[in-house]
DNA sequence: CTGAAAGCGCTAACAC
DNA sequence: GTGTTAGCGCTTTCAG
């Protein structure tokens, strides 16, 4: 920045001031060209850290999440708030906790490092709490919500998953549909199995509850679906999640019956839905991680900047955009996309 | 820090000195005893960015992957180097990139940031070259290898795992051992074929090719294994990955033969290896990516701060430790650890 | 053994 | 319009 000074023969001020875009009226025209001409000349980057001394901005957002690193989703996510970030001239750093102790540690760190605001995501955990030292930071949920909606956050919206895939089923022709769920008490079961429901119900069909079968792990649950092929022979399931469609996808072959042919699949998922029925066939359905990733980061630098997001670069997607430029606390539910086909 | 002076009646510098552990024959022990207990009393913290902005160290690590963020596996390889590199005081960037042009890009972000040192990482794409623009930085591979061994890397070792895989299969005492491969021409592929093949000589063995099935996906690849099923009737399966073993799944529950009970399955992936045979029973064997994570982070911090790594911190790991001291660069093979059960 | 002073690269008042 | 100046919080010679 010195040598681009001298080298344009103007103050260290000038430079800055031209660099950062606040020449507009204060530094003339050619005068600015020429800095900047220098500036390509000498190769010149900012140093961020220099910068941030001064402006207590790093343009790094801090991304604290439990177990976001262990599921693929939760790269997805990460991915499109990157991408978002890196639009925007920002970088993440993505810190992952396990327990409170830990957690305020990397907050505490985080902090140092004078990070701008937060992601807070707790994958599939949908109630939480923000702690309180993210107290006046910037902080998007992602994948989760606080009780009191006070804070914006982004996640799935269990109700209408379990609805859309229960209209596939029925899509594809199913007469008998069974929903097998979970005996535990999951946070996503009554939102999903609300669904399921509602969307049997806007289809004419009428709620069964032999149809329906909640079971746990293993050889129980394993003859417990059995069981429910033998008594109701469904042509359709509804899956609470991948470990539920296996037992069906067993049962059928121990019968000699064709998943995605003699009998249709949904599988739900914390994040994802796959689809093996007749017609469409064979195709996985997602939620939009990467999309809420970027919505995400776009909501937290928004609220960091203190000026709209501008949607026009957004990334090309099926899925639909949320409207981000609702006022804080914004909750954005997320719908499913098409994603190809389940078996690579 | 002015305030600490202050209250401990010295000078910047020689808190400075203290907080930073140069005390020893510099500052008389009960002054610097001060300075640490008014240095706690106000809660001080280090600015690590003006701290970085003398002394060129951000403590901030760059990690560089194209997909790395969309497995799970990467997840725990990410997961270990961060908790490795918070034990050292260090952060980590970790940017994803897709194709050479933003690869640079990130690289020229993460050099301004002031990153210390990269972390390349090729998911399941073992011979890689590192950018010439990462030439003068620390660099450790993850999971890929340069061509010509100049780059410290840590990766897996497809022979043993396919060694230590068939000797499993051949515990769980089966006779005729197949061997699922692919087709299509993976890197992984001759390590792994070579120590089925190995493994099965070293228990008296004779190699059978007819065991071997080498296939593609979907049907075709269903009608092979089905095929072997019936002209060689085998009690165990290597499988090279996941859609390997669904086939095998498949046919036997077409059969009526339950996996784990009658027929023995163990299948590997790029980073996993799942096993259900009779004994031991259901568990999953893998790669120890936490650890690949925690030992890539404590190699290339070594680096940086040109001194050994120490390992007794390490965390508590069934994986076995490799040496990470040896002369750089260091080619670091993990093997395989247990991990619980398959079904949950 | 301790303190004064310079400066890392940049920004932002405030003069000129 | 442009330059001067004073730091941001910290490290590091170099005197004393």
């Amino acid at each position: 920045m010195k040598e681009i000074a001298e080298a344009a023969g103007v103050s260290i001020s000038t430079v800055s001031l031209v660099l950062n875009g606040r020449d507009e009226g204060r530094v003339k025209a050619p005068l600015a060209a020429l800095v900047r001409e220098k500036a390509d000349e000498l190769g010149y980057t900012v140093n961020p850290l220099a910068r941030s001394l001064r402006t207590c901005r790093t343009r790094i957002l801090g991304f604290i999440s439990e177990e976001v690193a262990t599921t693929p989703y939760a790269g997805g996510i990460i991915l499109g708030a990157q991408d978002a970030a890196s639009t925007y001239g920002y970088m993440i750093i993505t810190v992952s906790t396990d327990g409170r102790a830990s957690e305020e540690n990397e907050i505490a760190t985080l902090k140092r490092y004078g990070v701008d605001g937060f992601f807070y995501s707790k994958m599939s955990n949908r109630i939480a709490s923000v702690p309180a030292s993210l107290g006046d930071y910037p902080v998007v949920m992602v994948d989760a919500t606080d009780a009191d909606n006070q804070i914006p956050s982004i996640e799935p919206d269990e109700f209408q998953i379990a609805y859309d895939a229960t209209k596939r089923l029925i899509q594809a022709d199913c007469k008998r549909i069974a929903y097998i769920g979970c005996s535990e008490n999951m946070i996503a079961q009554d939102g999903r199995f609300a669904g399921y429901q509602a969307a049997l119900q806007d289809s004419g069909f009428a709620y069964d509850p032999s149809l329906v079968c909640n079971v746990l792990n293993n050889g129980p649950a394993l003859r417990a679906v059995d069981k429910l092929f033998d008594e109701r022979n469904p042509d359709g399931f509804f899956c609470f999640n991948d470990a539920r469609a296996w037992y069906v996808y067993e049962c059928a072959a121990r019968r000699g019956l064709t998943v995605g042919k003699d009998v249709s699949i949904v599988g739900v998922d914390n994040h994802r839905v796959f689809a093996e029925t007749l017609e469409p066939q064979l195709t996985t359905v997602e939620l939009p991680h990467y999309e809420m990733g970027y919505w995400a980061a776009c909501k937290l630098i928004s609220m960091i900047e203190r000026k709209p997001v501008d949607s026009s670069s957004w990334p090309n997607t099926t899925a639909p955009m949320p409207p981000l430029d609702s006022p804080i606390p914004a909750k954005i539910h997320c719908a499913l996309i098409e994603k190809g086909s389940v078996r690579s």
